[in-house]
RNA sequence: GCGAGGGUGGUGGAACUGGUAGACACGCCAGACUUAGGAUCUGGUGCCAUCGGCGUAGGGGUUCGACUCCCCUCUCUCGCACCA
């Protein structure tokens, strides 16, 4: 019977489905491990990368699950969003159709690659009884001030039509989803106070250990905490002032202008005090800034463009005047929205002031050299060194000036210092109709009504018609827009926009723990036993998306006294997992270069394809596709299958039971129980330790190729034969379970592999008889010798120094040193 | 520019705290069995060569000994990018 992946995969995962093999429960006297993937969007198909994806998480359960670990494992779909109402669009059809019918088929999908899920479990967030409680979170942080609405220049996609967070506009300034350049525009909107937040969230980022040095750098940055002075500027002749911000007060006698954004109220302010010809000239250079996106914005290279107000400002520390310009490099939403222009220090400042030819004033110089002539500076000086030209703080070096005057700033009450976060509040509010309803409606008499939380959840009217111009359907449903007002029974509108998906996604692995719960998003207890979750695997992609909003949510929940207060961090490790790529380049559509899942498994089935994927590369690296390399995979299975077939009748002779080293009466035997033991201390420590499942895979196919060309297949060494079967399976099966399952029956075993104990490695099988040790001469290699192991230093030497060979390799020379490395080698230093 | 991670055979990739570089696999070559084989099995395979030499991006250093540690340079990938 040759090996025919098509017959025994369905039927091993009939029979794990049957038996329940993989179902879990809350269980408090039983070590837990809560094994978590990114769940798909349900796009239509599964790609490579989920399929690497979920064959990481599923070696990773199944490893665990086989160590004793009550494991937690679990599926579902990240089932809200744009590409929904996209496809009903093109497809005529509508979003819940759609996507309901995309998570049929990636469920079918998924089954055939065998995973390990509990499929009780499975999370749909499209669904009322999930959404229900983002709804009802939101009204939770809503009455503790988390939830709030203000008017802010947001980003706008013009292609989705909606606006979206900060974290959604990436690259140059364009949106996540379809790449259309963003543009600012002034809306009222809903917003989530993440940054109250800000502070935890970067500092927690030193206890999250188990996550790539990569991400946390990712989230430093994006979190970007500075610390420095926020002061008032008074402008000249006029009772007003200005704001700025600067982490280098150290520098404010440096000051030689004071530059605003484009879109800071002052300037409108001041444009009124102008001539009407001034004002006008004004108003449309801001107005030419304003209108660019994000984009145009920074493709110039870097030149800057600035306008003068005709306004000076007054240096507070000095009382020197300098000019108030309006300048495209200072953006409103970060700090004040003023700096001021210290053009020696800052490299911006100076290349403005190169444009522009306005002063330079050196403040800090490096001890031991003078000042700097300003007429001779081919760049800012950023370095830190000692303060000149600064009154009473010369000679400080500027981290002691950057606290001196920050100290005085506060006495004299000119301003404060502060810590400045780059982070803004997430901007949860879209103008889309497929997701989850915001759950208030607006009364002309109450205003913003939360809608109680006995009559959520707020269901999505099913029956909108998508327009097909890509608008909101919500807008399209008066009768499910007109409501009554909770509060006074009168006439309210609902709110039309909906959630970011990414709430959906920000607490779905909760919802997993407790997925039947209908009076709480998930149990207490629940959540207090598997929480957090051990081992996160997904792309780097969402390191500042979902991996914040994430941790965020998690931080809320526990402070809503919904979950244990110590629960801070969701996920303990993280493991980004490298892309797929083939021919050199990511697989996408447009460049031809994809292989569908599907097709893999149909031709080679899951076992390969897994095994492939798992073999090919670490988990965190980039996978190169190969088809060869795939076939490779399979031939290794086909040796597996024949290993067994091919030998059963002596496997099933030999019997359960193992035989110690001692008792084994040759060398080959021996030999092999060593490979065995050491294969599987090798293998345990790859998977669990390094999460190297490449060398797990080299290490058994070692084993196989040991088993098959083993020959003393009678009496002891059958036991040893059959040992060293049951182990390659054993270990063998978290990586291929299908095959490893069905050998397995043929072995006699009526207990599931799924749930066998993973084999322990016998120290006492690691022992060997001899290590070869190498002579070198001068460093390079000369020969090798079998030794017992363990001699001491000079035992060793003194051997290979009595070796013929040894002897006339160093005749007539003159030996200067001899190093001893025991069971290692011997180096012989020699001159002449 | 800043940050992170890489650069090892024809290819994907191994190499524990410095101690036999190239495990395992792909490809290739040769052979066996076959009507045939893109099936299977066996052997070979870093490079140059006659001993021997050279080899982990390049250059320097530390060391008896360096893919591994230190310094410099080049290069690739990813992320952030006027953040005051």
């Amino acid at each position: 019977m040759a090996y025919d992946f098509s017959v025994i995969e369905p039927k091993w995962r009939k029979i794990w489905e049957d038996r329940k093999a993989f179902h879990v429960e809350t269980d408090e006297s039983r070590p837990k491990f809560y094994c978590l993937e990114m769940f798909p969007y349900p796009s239509g198909a599964l790609h490579m990368g989920h399929l690497r994806n979920y064959s990481i998480g599923d070696l990773t359960a199944r490893f665990l699950r086989m160590n004793g670990y009550n494991v937690m494992y679990p599926i579902g779909f990240d089932s809200f969003g744009m590409p929904a109402e996209n496809a009903a669009i093109k497809m005529k059809t509508h979003p819940a159709e759609w996507t309901i019918g995309n998570i049929d088929h990636m469920t079918e999908q998924l089954k055939s690659m065998g995973c390990s899920y509990d499929w009780r479990r499975v999370v749909k967030t499209c669904l009322p009884d999930y959404y229900r409680w983002s709804q009802w979170f939101f009204l939770r942080m809503y009455e503790k001030g988390l939830a709030y609405r203000k008017h802010a220049p947001v980003n706008w996609c013009e292609t989705c039509g909606t606006v979206l967070a900060n974290e959604q506009v990436v690259g140059d300034g364009v949106c996540w989803r379809c790449e259309t350049p963003v543009v600012k525009k002034g809306l009222e909107q809903w917003f989530l106070r993440i940054t109250d937040y800000a502070e935890e969230l970067l500092e927690y980022l030193g206890k999250l250990t188990g996550w790539p040095e990569r991400v946390l750098t990712m989230q430093r940055n994006w979190i970007g905490r500075s610390e420095g002075v926020r002061f008032d500027i008074s402008i000249a002749d006029t009772d007003l002032s200005i704001e700025a911000f600067t982490t280098r007060i150290d520098t404010i006698f440096g000051i030689t202008f004071v530059a605003v954004a484009a879109e800071h109220p002052i300037v409108r302010t001041l444009a009124d005090r102008m001539t009407s010809e001034k004002r006008a000239a004004v108003l449309d250079f801001v107005s030419g800034i304003s209108s660019r996106s994000a984009m145009e914005r920074t493709a110039a290279g870097g030149d800057k463009m600035g306008m003068d107000t005709g306004f000076a400002a007054i240096n507070p520390v000095n009382g020197a005047r300098v000019p108030i310009w309006i300048a495209d490099y200072v953006l409103m939403d970060y700090g004040t929205g003023a700096v001021m222009g210290v053009p020696a220090h800052d490299q911006r400042d100076f290349d403005f002031v190169r444009k522009y030819g306005l002063g330079i004033i050196p403040v800090v110089r490096v001890p031991g050299e003078p000042v700097p002539d300003p007429e001779k500076m081919e760049s800012a000086a950023e370095a830190d060194g000692v303060s000149c030209s600064s009154g009473r703080f010369d000679g400080l070096p500027t981290q002691e000036a950057i606290e001196k005057i920050g100290e005085w700033f506060e006495s004299e009450g000119w301003g404060r210092r502060e810590t400045q976060y780059r982070l803004r509040d997430w901007l949860i509010s879209r103008q889309r109709y497929w997701g989850t309803p915001i759950p208030v409606v607006y009364c002309g008499k109450c205003g913003i009504v939360p809608v109680p939380e006995s009559e959520l959840p707020v269901e999505l009217p099913l029956g909108a018609a998508i327009p097909p111009n890509g608008g909101n359907a919500l807008l399209g449903c008066p009768d499910w827009i007109n409501t009554s007002c909770p509060r006074c029974g009168g006439h309210a509108r609902r709110e039309t926009d909906t959630m970011d998906t990414f709430i959906c996604s920000s607490w779905y692995f909760f919802r997993y723990l407790s997925p039947d719960s209908d009076d709480a998003p998930f149990r207490r207890g629940d959540a207090k036993y598997w929480m957090p979750a051990d081992l996160y695997i997904g792309g780097i992609e969402h390191a500042c998306l979902h991996l914040i909003y994430a941790r965020f949510f998690t931080k809320v929940l526990s402070d809503l006294g919904l979950t244990d207060p110590n629960l801070r961090e969701p996920f303990t490790g993280l493991l980004t997992q490298g892309m797929v790529i083939k021919d050199g380049a990511k697989m996408s559509k447009s460049l031809g270069n994809v292989v569908d899942p599907d097709e893999i498994i149909k031709r080679y089935g899951a076992d390969t394809a897994r095994l492939f994927i798992l073999f090919a590369s670490p988990p965190d690296k980039s996978l190169d596709w190969s088809d060869k390399g795939v076939e490779g995979a399979h031939r290794f299975l086909g040796r597996v299958w024949r290993l067994v077939e091919e030998n059963i009748k002596s496997l099933a002779s030999a019997g359960g039971s193992t035989v110690p080293m001692s008792d084994l009466p040759d060398a080959e035997s021996r030999g092999l129980k060593r490979l065995i033991h050491s294969t599987i201390d090798r293998v345990t420590r790859d998977i669990r330790d390094e999460r190297q499942l490449n060398t797990a895979v080299a290490r058994l196919m070692e084993l196989c190729n040991g088993l098959s060309s083993f020959t003393s297949r009678d009496g002891a060494g059958r036991a040893v034969f059959r040992e060293g079967v049951e182990s390659l399976l054993l270990c063998l099966s978290p990586f291929c379970p299908h095959i490893c399952e069905e050998l397995w029956e043929m072995l006699g075993h009526e207990e599931l592999l799924a749930v066998s104990r993973w084999p322990a490695a016998d120290s006492g099988a690691l022992v060997v008889d001899t290590v070869t040790v190498v002579l070198q001469i001068n460093g390079k290699l000369r020969e090798q010798y079998s030794v017992p192991p363990g001699l001491s230093r000079d035992e060793l030497a003194e051997r290979v120094l009595a070796e013929e060979a040894t002897k006339r390799r160093i005749e007539g020379l003159d030996v200067v040193r001899v190093i001893s490395v025991p069971d290692k080698l011997v180096n012989i230093v020699v001159r002449g």
